[in-house]
DNA sequence: TTGTCAACTGTCAGAGGCTGTCACTAGCCT
DNA sequence: AGGCTAGTGACAGCCTCTGACAGTTGACAA
């Protein structure tokens, strides 16, 4: 079992982490400062800095969880499997998971506020996109291994990926610009677009009729 | 003809902007303060800010005109072609053309060091992307007019110029870790890459032999 | 030419993010 | 019990960026 000195440590890292997210999402990311969450959370400033490199490290806090969970499902699928279908499996799984990942350290429902406030905040999309490029690269260097390719001489495996992470930024964003915020939603919404990009891809929009 | 004010005021913000780049490229992003680049142009500090946003607003400054540029490029292709042709035609008309859009406030070899600079620098990588996805939304919309379907309701076109900026940073991102920093290059990465995309999402790499 | 106006600029003050330092307290271990 | 160390708070400081105010310079008309 873990030791007091640990437990105080987690519950205070614990304290900024929902101070911060629940500022965040109701007075927005801009409109916070630093000193506010540290004061939310009962400790000085300088101890905030001690738990989160930064303001933005702990916005992102519980994005990492659900990143990393990705990553691992990818890992777990199946070799024979093809690399798009390996990708579309794994995001999936993640949707479904997702109560398990994230409750450990807050509420699904204030992840998923979390979510929406990072998309419409022009400092955290920017953050937001950065470590989507640095996932991608991971899992780009994962496909390559399973594939048995070298990732620097083919470029299959990052364009893939990348294709794929385009995809699901556009799923991203029209879910959080939509109304229906459920995981149902968000799902289904993947599902229909991983669908749609073989049509997108080949032209004739006008002809090809439709969804 | 112009006006004397509106020529020290063309100066002054040139000035600036090859202060920086020059800064930024040599000693790093971070490492140059705002201070420093005043100085260098021989203004006040409080004066840079009257001529940009902020220290990320110039790094940018010369990426805008060719974002642009490409933008207009696509605006004018011919209605027929198809959507992903068309993205590609304006791509590598740009590149063509880079001189023209970027020679008339500083030199090429100027702005190609920048543009490593961008990609090596975490926080200018994550500005760079975001400001690639406000430039996709754009292209989506005009995308869609173009083929005359409505955004907000079909998903393709967003879907297909994700693809296409996926692509394009796989390709940035190659051209930027190699050691062949030519124009040339970047122009063939670009069409080559283009053309994987294909193969790439089909899967079967190990058995699809190969570029 | 000269006076007036608007644009441009510099100086100053301050908020906010972030870092280094240092001393102090609380938990841990013998 | 007492030493050790992780965790903490208080303080000072750097850098980005903004607002307020005053001085300067170019534009333009009388």
């Amino acid at each position: 079992m873990e030791t007091l000195r640990e437990r105080k440590k987690q519950r205070t890292r614990e304290a900024l982490l929902r101070a911060a997210l629940e500022l965040f999402t109701t007075r927005g990311y801009e409109h916070t400062t630093v000193d506010e969450i540290a004061e939310a959370a009962d400790v000085s400033q300088r101890t905030f800095f001690r738990y989160f490199a930064g303001k933005e490290d702990v916005a992102f806090a519980v994005q990492g969880m659900t990143e990393e969970h990705f990553v691992a499902a990818v890992r777990a699928r199946p070799a024979g499997e093809a690399p798009m279908e390996a990708l579309r499996q794994a995001v999936l799984e993640g949707w479904d998971a997702i109560r398990e990942t994230v409750e450990s350290a807050v509420p699904v429902e204030l992840y998923l506020r979390m979510y929406r406030t990072i998309e419409s905040t022009p400092a955290l999309l920017a953050a937001h996109l950065r470590r989507s490029a640095a996932t991608e690269e991971t899992i780009a260097r994962l496909l390559a291994e399973r594939e048995g390719v070298d990732v620097d001489a083919d470029p299959r495996p990052r364009l893939a990926v990348a294709v794929f992470g385009g995809v699901i930024r556009v799923t991203e964003r029209q879910w959080c610009t939509g109304d229906d915020f459920s995981l149902e939603a968000i799902r289904q919404l993947t599902a229909s677009h991983l669908d749609q990009v073989g049509p997108a891809l080949t032209g004739n929009w006008r002809t090809t009729e439709d969804r």
